[in-house]
DNA sequence: ATATATGCAAAACTTTTGCATACAA
DNA sequence: TTGTATGCAAAAGTTTTGCATATAT
């Protein structure tokens, strides 16, 4: 690979420190201590997996306003997996792009690259653009069932 | 096609009736109003759309517990968006399989079939097992962009 | 007749907001 | 210093639940 694992490190937290300029925010303590729990634990957080995290130093209402500040400067991305609450984690252009596989049975998320997909969605893309006129600029795969310990 | 349109509408409302029985179910006036509201509108509701559909004969508690009750019996399925609430529709062996097509700028979602991408999926879900023992049974693939209106 | 479903009211849970204070630049 | 971010408290929106009554089988 082109650049070590520090300096990727590194080149992702300048590009985070581009982003909130962008968008006018300040690198504070309580966004620090979310951003670093997401990249600690790369899948998909509940805020309550995120306020264990970060520990009650950051309380749920700040927590609430961090994370919609970072979803506005496209710092994370939410997803919601039909479990009556929302996930976030590091927009795809700071991770990688990936996909989702849960856990029916015990409601864990993990995540999962599928390099060879990419290619079969970009054609799907173009095909629905001539068919309907749907311009897609991004989507999500998930998919559902037993993961290697309940099965 | 083997079936007329009456035909399939006939299979599925038995189909339909197997599985509330299977569940012990009853066939009552509001579930029916829910079915119905999701058979003429097959794009994903929200229960607010359904209470619209629906009107004020079926109360909001008992709406969000016909729900759960059609859930439960695998009659509907439940989606979310990250708009804050969930969606439903009918479970795709009663209607057919396809993915949804959600404009950023409207909020509109549409359904899509892609019967080619399936295929692929399939075999995706072969190379999941093989890599990390996780048993797909089911997926879910969602573009997001702009509509044809919104573009 | 009897167990299930509904209606109303109250509550639980997730998320948002107002306002005074604390902090980053 | 100055505008932004935070903390606390209160509220808004979505979904769930208890209990008495009505209904489907």
């Amino acid at each position: 690979m082109a650049l070590s694992k520090t300096d990727r490190h590194n080149a992702t937290a300048q590009e985070i420190d581009r982003r909130l300029a962008l968008a006018g925010l300040r690198w504070t303590k309580g966004r620090r201590a979310v951003v670093e729990a997401l990249q600690v634990t790369p899948a998909p957080l509940s805020v309550t997996d995120l306020q264990t995290a970060v520990g009650p130093a950051v309380p749920l209402s700040s927590l609430y306003r961090i994370i919609a500040d970072l979803l506005e400067a496209k710092v994370l991305i939410k997803l919601e997996f039909a479990e009556g609450f929302a996930r976030f984690e590091l927009d795809e252009d700071l991770a990688s792009h990936h996909h989702h596989l849960v856990c029916t049975q015990c409601g864990d998320v993990a995540d999962l690259e599928l390099a060879d997909l990419e290619v079969t969605l970009v054609t799907a893309v173009k095909s629905i653009k001539r068919r309907t006129g749907f311009r897609a600029s991004n989507h999500r795969l998930d998919f559902f069932g037993l993961c290697a310990k309940c099965a």
